[in-house]
DNA sequence: CTTTTAATATATCGATCGTTCTATTATGTA
DNA sequence: TACATAATAGAACGATCGATATATTAAAAG
């Protein structure tokens, strides 16, 4: 009916994500994000209405396709919720890892980020990591049920625990992303709970 | 000899740290900042040279009055470690709740920050943040040797994990600054070492 | 073909950015 | 009282900001 696209949703957020997760919201200017995505700012604005549209799709993307949407579901239906706990820490330590992306997590980022604080963006935020939130105290408590963890645990400090684990973790993939450290840090998360994540596979 | 500053530079930097504190580095412009000190950008720009340079004072007294130059000397020298360690949360939990300046932490706000990625920042940041984390592993240590931690804890996992509720306490403070959920924070990092802070004392 | 539709590029908008030039002001000193 | 010094304000700089008006393009539908 139309002229098609020459870059599809996906792609183009993803390319934007980059952009904003290194430099932040208000550091990234449209010119940053034409250069990347290789299209106008005309076509930008014609798809996203303006920067801080084209800026909330990407975090919707980023929240989508990092964490929430795929992982958290089947983690939670895993039948011991302690391997649920351990398996989505192997996931942070995977993606704190890898090199095909800019260091740390653009949710938390945005967290502390004095230039995205527009309303809508403090909200999808704070709802993306409450989903987090969410499962962990839901998996810490599904495990004390069980009588799965030491008698001393207090389920809501001990998921408060966890989520600041999570914080921890990704403020440090960005202040010093050394994976011995990153693993130290979950360490000392986990084992109060008796739990802890398998050694590095491979050099 | 010449004509008097009408501010001094301890006042006007604490002025224009609110201002980067709340904003970030990028989203801050210089008129803010003549806005904030009633000085003219001219006169910031002959004391500072540049708005990088500014910014880079800010950090340092930042640092200086926050934590490291008085604090951190003052609770290594007491005699037990323990108190040292807990009187750091309690001291953080007091700035946390601190109603006069801006939620979180200017110094993890720039770690974050891809706007104030200047090398000259960055190392000021990872230094400051060095001086805390040098200090609990200190602590820690010393409270391991002289047998006062259960004989489960590992004290390089520790103190990394006393450093992580530090993080994950200063972005907590921006992302849900609930007391309660703060103090919950301190206690999971804090109960493994068989140590606590003590409960609220008035409302 | 022609029409319709939407995605795109070009060019440019006024506003604001960080920065600097120039001149003025207020002090201590001679 | 004049001089030297440095802190200041006012005005403006070119550059870049986010955003937009206009025109062109490429496809589907008739």
């Amino acid at each position: 009916m139309s002229r098609p696209r020459v870059l599809n949703d996906d792609e183009l957020l993803d390319r934007a994500r980059d952009i904003f997760w290194r430099q932040g919201y208000a550091a990234t200017s449209l010119r940053d994000l034409t250069a990347a995505t290789g299209l106008s700012s005309a076509a930008l604005y014609n798809r996203f209405g303006d920067k801080a549209g084209l800026f909330r799709e990407v975090l919707r993307r980023y929240a989508d396709t990092g964490l929430s949407a795929e992982r958290l579901p089947r983690l939670a239906a895993l039948p011991d919720p302690r391997a649920a706990i351990t398996g989505f820490f192997e996931d942070l330590l995977a993606l704190s890892e890898a090199a095909d992306t800019p260091s740390g997590c653009l949710l938390i980022n945005t967290v502390l980020d004095g230039g995205a604080e527009a309303p809508e963006t403090r909200a999808l935020v704070r709802e993306r990591l409450g989903e987090v939130e969410v499962f962990l105290r839901a998996q810490t408590e599904r495990a004390k049920a069980k009588g799965l963890l030491p008698a001393r645990i207090d389920p809501p400090v001990a998921a408060e625990g966890l989520f600041g684990t999570v914080l921890a973790l990704r403020v440090m993939a960005r202040l010093d992303p050394d994976p011995v450290r990153l693993r130290r840090l979950i360490a000392a998360g986990l084992s109060p709970l008796g739990l802890s994540v398998p050694a590095a596979t491979s050099p």
